[in-house]
Parts: structure tokens; C-alpha cells; sequence
RNA sequence: GUCCCCAUCGUCUAGUGGUCUAGGACUCCGCCCUUUCAAGGCGGCAACACGGGUUCGAGUCCCGUUGGGGACGCCA
């Protein structure tokens, strides 16, 4: 390997589903990577033995896939069609952090053989007794190496097998660094503390774990979140005290909910507790019922008591498919559950926090633009430096724009896929009617989810015929007013549609048409009835497209069923 | 509290000392089109946080204030 080589890598932990936020974060680095010619990796940090599980790990891949992030080394993942991703060809993994034990002791070693390093015995409680009472006093709690330490005696208490953590000698001095995002940081000595390299357990904690495999990985371009600009002059210390070289860095702005608040995955929790209170207070019984076994009667207790508690993944998934809550999307699942495109959701990510600074044609700011765009024009010195929030309506806006420019056929087929994994009891019903509804459905959509969705454009379609609801002020609008009203003329038509060979788009429209002209009524006196008879409402899709999906049957006896009930 | 970072329309942003009476996108509002809705077309509301400098000239440079965010773990 090639000491020229750019190498950027994305190091999640795995305790839970790729945020949008570590998918921004994967995604400057691949795009990083590409624009440069480098490679990009992937490797896992569990050195939280308690926090990480394997479950999470390969949910993160999948969705890291999904979006097309996709890394040049790292665990193996098999795509659907096929190709694999990540692998090992440079010979620099494993790329679980829990397998790279060795590398990290031998790093503590050489530390500890130096006087760079020492142990420590303070225990967990000791430090947190010592930390309140520095913020009782108002002052900041450093840990530094006490004058008159005992290098040799705590050595050997180490040897001795008592337990203990290591901890590195911060260097007594400011440190600064070049950030390339937000120009030169400065850290005053005062700041800097003995930090702990190795925990009780043995393992590593992330500053070390992270500076020794970066060195070995041929990391050369570290693009974090600011929320690690923090850590860097500990990092730089280490790389010093290790001789290892210095990667260029570069810390990305956070991003927040459209509220300014922080985007977190608590906030699920939250609207899932206030939408289970909700209903504990309406209707008990119903509630229970609905939760059922999607998470335990103690677990829930104990989660609706606590404000800041949250539900395990999977449970807080069970609740929301058992109650059909609608909750902010805060991970890539959520996005892609909610039928956003996975480009469309990368174009968007892509534009929090950095920008083409280039104009379309028509002189409009370029937007709208590929991965492949991203992958070739991205500059660090286009990104921004302040946070940016993260706004759901344009998201939306651009995912329909796009959604609408797909071809039918193509959104048929994404629709498809997206109802098999997210909605199988729904796909599958429209048999020969497919394309029309894509046709009528696509330009009034703005997710894969609209189509199915009890609310939305298509849920006309799919309504049993004796059980959708009138709206009241169609029906005093469209089918009551008027002399004749329109369930008059509803009743005249009814012969029309009975008789229509074929009952298509195109017939409806001309009978329809030719309806009103020979009464000598406007178009609307007729399309309005029949819209609210049909669909129950006064809006939907185009007046032939509308009755032709409902198909001539429905189209009867829903006509039946108004002039029997709204008369 | 301490340290670090940030600051252009409600939101995402363009803008790198004069071309800025500040441009685009999303949202919102109006009009047109129209059998409804959606889409589309046209138009509108809306910002350089504040105060000092530097300069012939400051959204652009410097300092301060205010505001926002992050970090302060044997989490990452």
C-alpha cells in the first residue's frame, strides 16, 4: 500500500440502527473516499462489551447498503443481487475492534514500558464521589498523575494481579491541531487529563482503540462528528507518544430535529410514551389490548414511569406496528420503512452541511443530484461548519418530486418491493389494475408508504365497498344541494355506467362528458356525485381513472349504497 | 460551572471586501390552469443576531456581547 493512499473510514458502534446522523457521517467519508480516489472502510467499534450485540451490527451494514454507502473493506455483507461487500484486501483487519485485542495491549505496553502510561486503582464510585464534589466546589475535575507517585509499587500491584485501569500521561502542555473544516483548535493544558486507555476488563476504551487502528488500517482522513473535536488533541497525544502519523481531520456539525433540539433516538420513546398515556387515559382495556405482547406489562410500567428510559429496539418496533403509531424518523429504517428512496434521503443528507456551490442551467442552485454526483464533486471546503436541523417537509417534498419523474412502471416495481418487506397484506390485490393505479396513484404520492396508507390517494381503491364512510360536507355539497342534486343525477348516470363497454379511463371520461352536455350541466355537476359516492370524498384522481380502478361492480354498488344511505 | 465550536429568510443554504436595493430550495400565502385532489405555471411574504473597530468601501476581515450547540465517562 501506497503511503499516498487515501483511506477514510466510518467506525459505528453497534448498539442500535444507523442514525441519520452516522449515516451523514458514513456518507462524507465514502464521498470523502471516492472524490479522491481512496478507499473507504468499514470497521465496528465494540468495545463496549455491555452495549454491543451482533443484531445491531448487521442492521447497520444493511442499511449502510441500502443507501449505496458502501465500503471497500471491512465485515462481508452480501448484497441481494448478488455482490459482496467489504472483505480484507489489504490485509489490515480484523475489523471488530473486540477482535483486535492483541494490537491494543502491545500499544498499552510499549506506553506502560515508557513511563508514558501508568496504572490506576481508583474505583468507579471513588472517581464519581470525586467528580461531584469538583462540581459541588465548582471546578472542573481533572485526573492527573500525583506528584508523588509511586511508579514502581503501582507496577507491581499490577502485576500482582489487583484490579486496575491504565491511564496515559497527558502531556503537560496546550495542544492544537488543524481541523479542515473548522481551521485551528487549541486545547489549554488545563483541559487535558490522564485519561484511561485500558478499562478494568481489559479492553481498550475508544481513544486508544480508535488511534491504534487507524495507524494500522492506513486511516488518512479522520471525518468525525463535532461531538469528537473534543477528543482529537487525546488522540494527537497518543499518535505522538506511539510515533504515529497524523491524519488529517476534519469535524462535521450536528444535526438537530426541526424543534432545534437534538436528534436522538429518545425521541421515539417520547412520542410513543405520550401516545401510550394517551390512550391509557381514553381506553384502557383497548390499549392493553392493542399492546398485547409487544412489550411486557412490567417493562412498560417501568418505561412509562421513567421519562428517560428507552424500549429496546425491537420492542419499541413491536409498539409501533401493534399501536400503528406514527413515530419521527430518526433512523435509516425508519426512512426507508416510511418509503423514501434511498438516493433521495442520501441527496438530502448530503445537502446538511454541504453544498455543490454550483447553479443549474436556469441559474437555480444545484440541489438535486445523484450519489454518483456526490461521489465525484465533494470537497471538504464545501462543508459547513454550523448545525444544521433536519427538515422532514423537504425531505418529503423532494422524495415525491422524485418519485413522480419515475417512469410507471418503475414505481410499480419499488412499490412492490417496498409492500413485500413493509405491507405483504396489501401488495399484491391489483392484479390487472396495477398500472392504471400506479398511474393514478405515483403523482399524488410523496412515499412508497401513500399508496397503502388508510389516508392517502389510494385508499379508495382498496375500501370495502359497504364500509368507507361519506364525508358529511361532500354529501351536503355535492349530493344534497341543488335542483336537481346530484343523487339525481347520480341515479340517472347509474344506467350509463352499467352499460359502458369498456369501462376504461378513457369511455368514463367521454361518457361522463356527453352526460353533462345532453343535460346541459357543467362537468362537475356529475364527476363531483360520482367522486363522493364512489370515494366517499370530493377529491381523487382523475373522474375515468377513479371509477375505472374501482372497477364496474364497486362502482355500482357503491352507487347504490349512497343513494340508499345519503338521501 | 469550565473548555471547545458555531452564527445569512421559519428551515437547508449561495455568497470568500465593491457586481448584495443579498440569490436558490423547502414551507406558507395568492393567482392561473381545472370535473375535485395532486402536479404544473406565475407571483408574494421572509434573513446578513447586536455593538465596536479595520478599510475609500464590510454579509464578507478583527475584537467584544448575546444566542445556539458540543464536550467534560473504566460510552463511542
Amino acid at each position: 500500500m501506497s503511503e499516498a493512499q487515501v483511506v477514510t473510514r466510518f467506525a459505528p458502534s453497534p448498539t442500535g440502527h444507523l442514525h441519520v446522523g452516522g449515516a451523514r457521517t458514513a456518507l462524507f467519508n465514502w464521498a470523502l473516499a471516492r472524490s479522491l480516489g481512496g478507499r473507504f472502510l468499514l470497521r465496528i467499534e465494540d468495545t463496549d462489551q455491555a452495549r454491543s450485540s451482533e443484531e445491531a451490527t448487521r442492521g447497520i451494514l444493511e442499511d449502510l447498503a441500502w443507501l449505496g454507502i458502501e465500503w471497500d473493506e471491512g465485515p462481508t455483507l452480501t448484497l441481494p443481487d448478488g455482490r459482496s461487500l467489504g472483505g480484507d484486501p489489504r490485509g489490515v483487519g480484523p475489523f471488530f475492534q473486540s477482535e483486535r485485542r492483541a494490537g491494543y495491549d502491545a500499544a498499552v505496553q510499549a506506553l506502560l514500558d515508557r513511563d508514558l502510561a501508568y496504572p490506576a486503582f481508583e474505583t468507579g464510585d471513588e472517581l464519581d464521589a470525586l467528580r461531584r464534589e469538583a462540581r459541588e466546589q465548582k471546578r472542573n475535575f481533572r485526573y492527573r498523575r500525583p506528584a508523588d507517585f509511586d511508579r514502581e509499587a503501582a507496577l507491581a500491584r499490577a502485576a500482582g494481579g489487583e484490579e486496575h485501569v491504565v491511564r496515559f500521561r497527558m502531556p503537560e502542555r496546550a495542544l492544537r491541531f488543524a481541523d479542515q473544516i473548522l481551521g485551528e483548535v487549541h486545547f489549554e493544558e488545563e483541559q487535558l487529563d490522564d485519561f484511561v486507555v485500558r478499562k478494568r476488563d481489559g479492553f481498550p476504551t475508544y481513544h486508544l482503540a480508535v488511534v491504534v487502528d487507524d495507524e494500522a488500517m492506513g486511516v488518512s482522513h479522520v471525518l468525525r462528528g463535532q461531538e469528537h473535536l473534543n477528543n482529537t488533541p487525546r488522540h494527537r497525544a497518543l499518535q505522538e507518544a506511539l510515533g504515529y502519523r497524523e491524519p488529517v481531520y476534519a469535524h462535521l456539525p450536528v444535526i438537530f430535529n426541526a424543534d432545534g433540539s437534538k436528534m436522538s433516538k429518545r425521541d421515539k420513546d417520547k412520542a410513543a410514551r405520550s401516545a401510550v398515556k394517551e390512550g391509557l387515559a381514553s381506553d384502557e382495556a383497548r390499549l392493553r389490548a392493542q399492546v398485547g405482547d409487544a412489550v411486557d406489562p412490567g417493562s412498560l410500567e417501568r418505561w412509562l414511569g421513567d421519562k428517560k428510559s428507552q424500549l429496546p429496539d425491537s420492542q419499541l418496533g413491536a409498539l409501533q406496528e401493534a399501536l400503528a403509531l406514527d413515530l419521527p424518523g430518526i433512523e435509516v429504517e425508519d426512512f426507508r420503512r416510511g418509503g423514501y428512496l434511498p438516493e433521495v434521503l442520501v441527496n438530502f443528507l448530503a445537502l446538511l452541511g454541504w453544498s455543490p456551490g454550483e447553479k443549474e442551467d436556469d441559474g437555480r442552485d444545484k440541489e438535486r443530484f445523484e450519489p454518483a454526483y456526490l461521489a465525484e464533486r465533494f470537497h471538504l471546503e464545501r462543508v459547513g461548519r454550523g448545525n444544521a436541523r433536519f427538515d422532514r417537509k423537504k425531505l418529503l417534498a423532494f422524495n415525491q418530486e422524485t418519485l413522480a419523474a419515475l417512469d410507471d412502471a418503475h414505481f410499480l416495481s419499488l412499490w412492490d418491493a417496498w409492500c413485500t418487506r413493509y405491507a405483504p397484506k396489501a401488495g399484491g390485490r391489483l392484479g390487472a389494475r396495477a398500472e392504471l393505479f400506479a398511474a393514478a396513484i405515483k403523482p399524488r404520492s410523496g412515499t412508497l408508504a401513500d399508496p397503502t396508507d388508510p389516508a392517502g390517494p389510494g385508499a379508495f381503491v382498496f375500501a370495502a365497498n359497504e364500509a368507507f364512510p361519506f364525508d358529511e360536507k361532500a354529501v351536503a355539497k355535492f349530493l344534497r344541494k341543488g335542483e336537481p342534486n346530484g343523487l339525481e343525477q347520480l341515479a340517472a348516470f347509474r344506467e350509463t355506467v352499467a352499460g359502458l363497454d369498456p369501462f376504461a379511463p378513457d369511455t368514463i371520461e367521454a361518457a361522463a362528458s356527453a352526460f353533462a352536455e345532453a343535460r346541459g350541466i357543467g362537468m362537475g355537476k356529475i364527476a363531483q356525485p360520482l367522486r363522493v359516492a364512489v370515494t366517499g370524498s370530493s377529491a381523487s384522481p382523475g373522474l375515468g381513472e377513479t371509477l375505472a380502478l374501482v372497477g364496474r361492480e364497486a362502482v355500482l354498488a357503491r352507487i347504490d349504497r349512497c343513494l340508499r344511505e345519503c338521501a
